[in-house]
DNA sequence: AGCAATCAGGACTTCTGCGGTCCGATTACA
DNA sequence: TGTAATCGGACCGCAGAAGTCCTGATTGCT
């Protein structure tokens, strides 16, 4: 159904709320505030603090907290913490894995174009839009962005 | 890693093979075309036929033909054939099972946008666009779209 | 220094749904 | 009318995701 993993859902959902309120909170602390399983929540932070997304603080008194502003954090970034690169098929650039029938398909490197396509769609949307408590000041910057899909495919070949 | 179904790969290949040619070409001549296992590629033709991609004639001297040139044929329109609707998470319109957190998340709906982003991301880039022999007529008459996705996030809200 | 709280990393189990396979229904052709 | 070729839908196994748990390392507080 081309749907994204669970996990990185949830990890909008567990950037957004670490924006609310203190700024440096615990593992439980924001499972409590969205009700979602603990250590469930605690993986995804893992993840999140390995690619650098957070900043972790151990010890007591420790906690997860932004690395950046929620107006910095393109999707793009949450889906490459959570489920690595971007890859739709088996035959874009990047994806270690190759295709079996890569010698004759006749669509060999086409999905690149899609593939861009996506990223790029993704990569305008920071996580500032995904907030409902917050301002739409970035989607009116995003409209003045040049269409870089069309540049893209009008270069290829 | 937000890869899309192996099937929908197999279709768009199938899709474009099935332009090269004879008009009308059975399902095992497909699959020897392009050296994929011959009851994938006869699923794949199914489900196609199934959403109205392909006509499909039974009996002896039958076969499958495209239903429509591949220039009308956008990639969600494949995507939708094979994987269903475009849903990336759960609790976007179209997806009927709902999320459990949906109450408390503060997310909920948001996903709408990037949603819409991909959908049209897709709907731009047809079969075509991804034949290797053809000509790339399609890509300029893209470029002089404007920017759907920036509308989009304007008029939310 | 001792203690409690918290993160880091990995191993393990469960389960969905994708990928692959099969046999029966249908239709043109001789 | 018989036959062969082909489509249609149902079936099952398995990889990969999702979720859980445990042990060890680190740090603030008393
Ligand atoms: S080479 Fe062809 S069949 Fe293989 S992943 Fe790429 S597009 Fe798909
Ligand atoms: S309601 Fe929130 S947690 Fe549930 S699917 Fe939507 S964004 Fe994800």
């Amino acid at each position: 159904m081309l749907r994204l993993s669970k996990l990185t859902d949830y990890a909008v959902v567990v950037l957004i709320r670490l924006s609310h309120g203190e700024a440096v909170q615990t593992s439980p602390g924001i499972a409590a505030g969205i009700g979602l399983p603990e250590p469930t929540v605690a993986k995804v932070l893992k993840a999140l603090a390995y690619s650098g997304l957070v900043s972790s603080q151990r010890g007591a008194r420790g906690g997860y907290r932004l690395a950046r502003a929620l107006s910095a954090i393109p999707i793009t970034d949450v889906v490459a913490a959570i489920d690595g690169p971007i890859a739709l098929t088996a035959c874009v650039e990047g994806s270690g894995a190759g295709c079996e029938a890569e010698c004759t398909c006749p669509v060999r490197g086409r999905w690149d174009l899609v593939n861009d396509a996506v990223r790029q769609a993704l990569a305008r949307i920071t996580l500032a839009d995904m907030d409902r408590s917050a301002p739409r000041a970035h989607a009116r910057a995003a409209a003045q962005q040049p269409d870089a899909l069309a540049l893209t495919l009008i270069s290829a070949e």
